[in-house]
Order: structure tokens, then sequence, then C-alpha cells
DNA sequence: GACAGAACTATACTTTGGTATAGTTGCCTA
DNA sequence: TAGGCAACTATACCAAAGTATAGTTCTGTC
């Protein structure tokens, strides 16, 4: 019987996916509400044959918390589960060595065959998840934002000075005050804390 | 045998909790991807003694879903869920109507009484999700900030200017630069912005 | 090979934001 | 009634933000 662990700190979430994965399947679930009680709970018992990450979740720091899971317990499988994040996100995920990603917008059946692909081996990204195109991308205006102007809009969520974003990105102040005045146009605001505001609302950052 | 309609955009979310909500006790689970299709729904077969709305949805449109689905069918109690609502929005469902707000974060368990507790006639609200007046802590620095200061914090999560700012307070540009300096002292933030993303992240407006 | 879009830089400018200092008024309390 | 505090105003100054225009480089596409 595979065993998996399930961290998500939505407790309702987590505990009807797992009760939903125990009923349907042969699987025995334990969870964890975050990453550091993930972690704990397998160093009591190194048994645990897939990880499951939520995206936001205390511990995690973004794609940081996947690498830790990663290093400290190289032979358990890792998949990043969430319900906003972005195609950037999820490809990074995967490059970060993620054997699974699983959108919340997944289907019950179908995260049941993506967890047996998974523990048989494979690695799962689920196919229909944003393609190289940019038609479906999150909510209206953030499409239309290049790569450079959503750095920009992430460091401006923040709270960063343009000097500070031009320090972090290695590029000139002004080149920073013209995507940040982009940003400011494709998202209909005034300045730049309507746009982190707004940023932060979408739950983008 | 109560019917409950849960309409949630995640598929995942909402299998698995209608999912375990037939299998732990005695509900008829009916479910819908967005507002319209739960709606269309409910007019073929009227019979829904509960219908679950997910904040962040199609067609929900912040508040105004519930109210839509109110007036539509004012037999049928309704309750809001959400993973990332505020109190603010919380409170502003019960007093459009709602019977019941459900945070994500809530346990399994504790969803099946509060669904009980719901379908009883009374209304549900997490007791520990803030309440409403309380002066509260406000978690250290906000407890310093006089009464103006306070309310130019709140004009400042809007992402308004100073000038904007003065004009909705009835005072002088001059005077809400200096609330606001004093705003950025008391915070230990060193601009608007941050100030604006702070207050937001501790829930206080 | 022309063209479009992105990312970038430069110069120049106006507006807004934030700091500093100094002073007035009214309220509450020791 | 003297002192402290919150709120307010004034002047002045510098830094940061935002706008406008113009031009370079690179990449990928028709």
């Amino acid at each position: 019987m595979p065993n998996i662990l399930l961290a998500d700190d939505h407790d309702l979430v987590r505990d009807t996916i797992a009760a939903y994965l125990e009923t349907v399947d042969d699987f025995k679930v334990q969870t964890a509400a975050n990453l550091e009680e993930a972690l704990e709970l397998m160093r009591g018992l190194d048994s645990i044959d897939l990880l499951i990450l939520d995206y936001h979740m205390p511990g995690m720091d973004g794609l940081n918390g996947l690498s830790r899971a990663r290093q400290a317990f190289p032979a358990t499988k890792v998949a990043l589960m969430s319900g906003v994040a972005n195609r950037e996100v999820a490809n990074k995920a995967m490059e970060n060595g993620a054997n699974g990603f699983i959108p919340k917008s997944l289907k019950a059946v179908s995260l049941v065959n993506a967890i047996k692909f998974v523990l048989s081996g494979e690695r799962y990204f689920p196919f229909d998840f944003g393609q190289a195109d940019e038609p479906v991308e999150s909510s209206g205006f953030f499409a239309t934002l290049s790569s450079r102007e959503m750095q920009t809009l992430e460091q401006l969520c923040i709270g960063l000075s343009n000097k500070e974003i031009a320090r972090n990105l290695g590029i000139q102040e002004v080149t920073v005050k013209l995507h940040v005045k982009n940003v400011l146009a494709k998202l209909g605001v005034s300045n730049r804390t309507q746009a982190a505001l707004l940023a932060k609302e979408k739950q983008l950052f």
C-alpha cells in the first residue's frame, strides 16, 4: 500500500482530499499543516512514497520548500500542489525536480491517476495547464505583461523602490521606471501602490 | 436526506469535499463549477436545502453572486466558502444575508457540524474568525497609531495620493504628509506601498 | 532581408512623496 | 493653570516616482 504524505495548511482541503484518496483507492494518507511538520513527520518514519506539498503554505517560501524537501529526502517523490500558481511557477517547480505538479482545478479522478503515474516513476504535468502560447494566462490584464514587467511587479509587491528593483534585476533605474509605467498602464491603475495591492488581491505573488 | 449543492471552480476541492460529505454523513451532494451552472441546476430541481458558494468562482463578482442566488431562491439557505477572504468580506457576506461563512481553514469535521447547524435554521460564523468591532491588539505597532493616522493608513490601503486623501479627510495636503510620515515611522516601513501591504497582510482593512 | 516586439539606455522634465522645522489651537488631566 | 498631546498649518527642500521622446540591440517571424 503506497504511503502518501499530504501537506496543506487548509484543514478542510487537506482532510477531504486525504479522506477521498483513502476511500477511493488503496492509499495510506498522512497529513501535515506546514512544511516543518511534514519534514518532522518524515524524519520519524522514512517510508513515505509520495510527498504532496501545497505551494502556499507556511514554510514553503516559494520553491525553496520544495528544494529543502528534496534534499532532505532524495528517495521520496515530491509533488507540488497549488490552486493559484501560474504556468511559470509550475514550470520552475518541474525544473527544480518536482515529480509532479497538481493544480487544484484538477478533477478528483485525475488526481488519483496522477498519483499512480508519479508512484510508478513518471513525472506528471497537466498537459492543458497553459500551453506555450499565452491565451489563458491568469485573470485578464496580467496576461499581457511581459516577463520583465512581471518581475518588476513582483518587486513592487514587496514595496521596493525603483532603485532597489534596478539593483535586484541588474538593470538601470530608468529602465525600471519604464517597466513600472507599462505595468501601471496595463493594469489600469495610477500608481505603484495600487498595482501592488491589485496583484496581491489577485493572489499573484 | 438533506440536499446540498456545492459550487466551486476547483474540481479537486469540490469533488473531494462532496465525496467526503456523502461518505461521512447522510447528505446528498450535487456540484457545480460556477454560479451560472449552480443557478441553472437549481431551476431544474428546486429541492436544494443548502447552497455552498465559493467566493472566488466565475460569476460571483464579489458578493453580488451571493445576492443573486438569494434573490433567485429565497427559500434556500446559502453559505459562502473561501480560502482567502478576510474578516471584512466575511462580515459583509453575513450582512448580505448569508446563512453561513465557511473558511477553507476549517477542519473537515467542523464543516459537517457547521452544515448541520445551518440546516437546522441557525446562522454559522466561525467564532475565531476575527470579531466585528473588537478594538483588538492589532498586532503591535498598529495600536500606537492615532485616529487620524489610522484614517490616513486606511486611505493608503486603497492606493490614494496625498492630495486625494487630503480631499477625503477635509484637511491640507501637508497635514496628510505629516500623518503619512508618522505612520511609516510607527510601522517601521520605508514607504507608503509597504505600509499598505503590511496593513492588508494584517487584515486591518 | 524586412519587420515587429522585448528589453534596454539616455536625456529631460513635472509631479508626488517624504523630511525638517516651526508655530497655532483645542482638549484633557495632574 | 500648566503641561502634554493630537491635530493642524506653513514654508522650504530634496528624493523618488512617473511621463515623454528617441534611439540601440537582439530575437524570432513572415
